[in-house]
DNA sequence: CGAACTGTACGACATTGATCGAACTACTCG
DNA sequence: CGAGTAGTTCGATCAATGTCGTACAGTTCG
């Protein structure tokens, strides 16, 4: 009973993705940035997500938001030795709602300055 | 004091859009559904829409709902008499999100039958 | 005017969600 | 092996959200 340890989150397949979902899981300003960040740095593991994209949060917290993540198809990961990759899943997402990826990353919010 | 009774909500103006709130707006299947309904109907006022779009809500709560998307911008009101019209922004919302409606608009959901 | 209709505001409540710290499992490296 | 690093899970909070019913304010129309 420890499979593999780190992972119960269940990813859905491209069909399956739900656009309410998805949206729900980009609504959060850290889960935007975080996904923004994967983005434009390619795959990526936790801590350097974490510190790199300037998220104020404790690893469980970001651990829980990682899952809403995968669990609405956002993002997947994969495991190299100790490390955590998070990967876009810019293809599926294309794939099931076109343009919707390119209009939520390419900004067109990016925070004017503090606020 | 009383305005015009109906109504505390602000509607930002369109440069002040944030996309996490458009995201959480339509992030809610029964707003997804009513912005759609609106999109696709044109003008059309809270009763009509509760009903045509099968929302299974009181009025309260549509009214709820009709705030949301109002202070995140999505949608307008317009009052004509007795009813309340809601109109979709979507020029302000394709000025600031180029892209974004057209992909959430055109669906690629659709609940696939029930679910 | 007064009944009927449209929609909002106000509490109340239950559910969900974000957040943290601690305990734990894996892997890496010296 | 043992120290350190990487993340997840668990339980506990506390805040945010969806929902309803009731009370209310404007409008319409008989």
């Amino acid at each position: 009973m420890l499979k593999s340890v780190t992972d119960d989150v269940i990813e859905p397949a491209a069909a399956d993705f739900q656009l309410p979902r998805v949206l729900a899981a980009l609504a959060d300003p850290h889960r935007l940035a975080a996904a923004r960040y994967v983005a434009g740095h390619g795959e990526s593991w936790c801590s350097q997500v974490i510190e790199e994209a300037a998220l104020a949060m404790s690893k469980s917290t970001f651990s829980h938001h990682l899952r809403i993540l995968r669990e609405a198809g956002v993002v997947t990961k994969r495991i190299v030795g100790a490390k955590g990759y998070m990967i876009l899943r810019k293809d599926d997402l294309d794939t099931r709602f076109p343009g919707l990826m390119d209009a939520i990353l390419h900004d067109g919010d990016r925070v004017p300055a503090a606020r």
